[in-house]
RNA sequence: GGAGAGGUGCCCGAGCGGUUGAAGGGACUUGUCUUGAAAACAAGCGUGCCAGCAAUGGUACCGUGGGUUCGAAUCCCACCCUCUCCGCCA
């Protein structure tokens, strides 16, 4: 969400960052219901006076008269009136208010993914093809598809032997790693409410929707720790002296991802759960732009610890989603497709998650102002194992396991 | 899931139809005192929205949403949550 008073200011910027991000939202419209609003805010407000400046010319020992309940009655209809007027039109400027997606700089790259911009590459991208990591996993009898689909459904997988031992071994690591950085380990429920959902921009009905919803209840699984972990301080006012807040969350991710198939869908790619750790940033708005770049910076560390050669591709803004201001994604390399895939991402969203979901801190003044939030991918798990399986295999076709994990696993060196 | 108790400001806690944005205490801020601190004393101390350059004014908020009433933190209904006990259970 963006503030109000910042739309009325810059609407012809607003709808052009909208026009940016590929997304419609009706601006016009908003500034109009927004004046209609206001008035209806006075006038409902200007009743109530009256009633109350009615209420306090009575003397509470005495019995009201006949002519002073007539009188209350008189204004307390108009009260009523006027506030159901108002409250169709609060609706929807909410709903026109929440369609609004978040600006983005100046500098950020126009167009869809093609317009993505690669900024720096790790590593040396290898031309030897490996197995490929389905084709391998399967072998080796260390993944379950059919089976997965025949307990679940599409998409969803058994994963077996040392296989997960590598995933719990990358968890620990990942883990262990950011712990060491300040972030303070946390677990998260793996349903929340709609409210919670919706705050965080993902959108739990619609067309659009991308979570799955649990039936008769108001909880939606979550499709990252991103979304429990904005929540967590929902409605709440930080001292600023307890800033930043760092978090790296554990947890599964479920994902619709409907019609997604077909494209970059093999094997472990794109599945409908999968577990992750994810980092989360609570911090000044002075700040979000220097811990973005921290952020960055710890997932680069992962991978260049895990050996995963990469790149940094700073994303377009047709590419972003709603509450993007700035995002980066890293791509591994992946020897199998000659080229590089989404491994992970990390995004400064500003204020647009902590004015849906009211997180303020106390600055030094006195003053309560909207945080910033920030997240990225430690580890997803699945991917982050598709890229080892790829880019780790000997002559023999064997996984060596990267040395920075071998203490997580148990002795086994190679799988 | 069943029975009972309860949800009031940063915290504790009073109020149970009008004079209550809400007594009292604690915490916190500032000042006096003190070499400094503590103590004591004095003052201040919620959030949102609307109008205003501002000072300020208005309005709303006592778990949430409805209702009754001239008037609701106070009465009624529904829901949510917390605690205690019972049941079930990794």
């Amino acid at each position: 969400m963006l503030d109000i008073q910042y739309i009325r200011e810059n609407a012809e910027k607003v709808a052009e960052k909208t026009k940016q991000k590929g997304m419609k939202a009706d601006i016009k419209k908003l500034l109009s219901i927004d004046e209609k609003r206001r008035e209806l805010i006075q006038k409902t407000e200007k009743l109530r006076e009256q009633r109350n400046q009615l209420l306090a010319s009575k003397d509470s020992s005495t019995k009201p008269t006949e002519e002073f309940i007539a009188k209350g009655r008189k204004i307390r209809k108009e009260i009523e009136e006027s506030e159901s007027s108002l409250e169709v039109v609060e609706k929807e400027y909410q709903d026109l208010l929440g369609e609004i997606p978040n600006i983005i700089p100046d500098d950020t790259p126009l167009g869809g993914e093609e317009a993505n911009i690669m900024v720096k590459q790790w590593g040396e991208p290898t031309n030897k093809r490996t197995i490929d990591h389905l084709e391998w996993a399967e072998n080796k009898n260390l993944v379950d598809f059919e089976r997965g689909t025949k307990v679940a459904g599409n998409k969803f997988y058994f994963l077996k032997g040392d296989l997960v031992s590598l995933e719990l071994a990358l968890s620990l690591y990942v883990m262990e790693i950011a712990r060491k950085k300040g972030f303070t380990p946390i677990t998260v429920p793996h349903m929340v409410n709609t409210r919670t959902m919706n705050g965080t921009g993902y959108l739990p009905r619609g067309e659009e929707r991308q979570v799955y919803k649990i039936e008769g209840e108001d909880l939606n699984l979550i499709a990252t720790a991103e979304i429990p972990i904005t929540g967590y301080h929902s409605d709440e006012i930080l001292d600023e002296a307890t800033l930043p807040l760092l978090y790296a969350g554990i947890s599964p991710a479920y994902r619709m991802e409907a019609g997604a198939y077909g494209k970059h869908s093999r094997g472990l790619y794109r599945v409908h759960q999968f577990n992750k750790v994810e980092l989360y940033v609570f911090c000044l708005p002075s700040q979000s732009e220097e811990w973005h770049q921290k952020l960055i910076a710890l997932e680069e560390e992962l991978c260049q610890n895990l050996n995963l050669p990469y790149q940094l591709v700073r994303i377009a803004a047709g590419d972003l989603g709603a509450p993007a201001y700035k995002k980066f994604d890293i791509e591994y390399w992946s020897p199998v497709d000659q080229s590089y895939k989404e491994l992970m991402s990390c995004s400064n969203i500003t204020d647009y998650q902590a004015r849906r979901l009211n997180i303020r801190y106390r600055n030094k003044n006195n003053k309560i102002e909207y945080l910033h939030t920030l997240n990225g991918t430690a580890a997803a798990m699945s991917r982050m194992m598709i890229a080892i399986i790829e880019n780790h295999q000997n002559d023999k076709g064997e996984l060596v396991v990267p040395e920075v994990l071998l203490q997580y696993m148990g002795g086994v060196q190679t799988i």
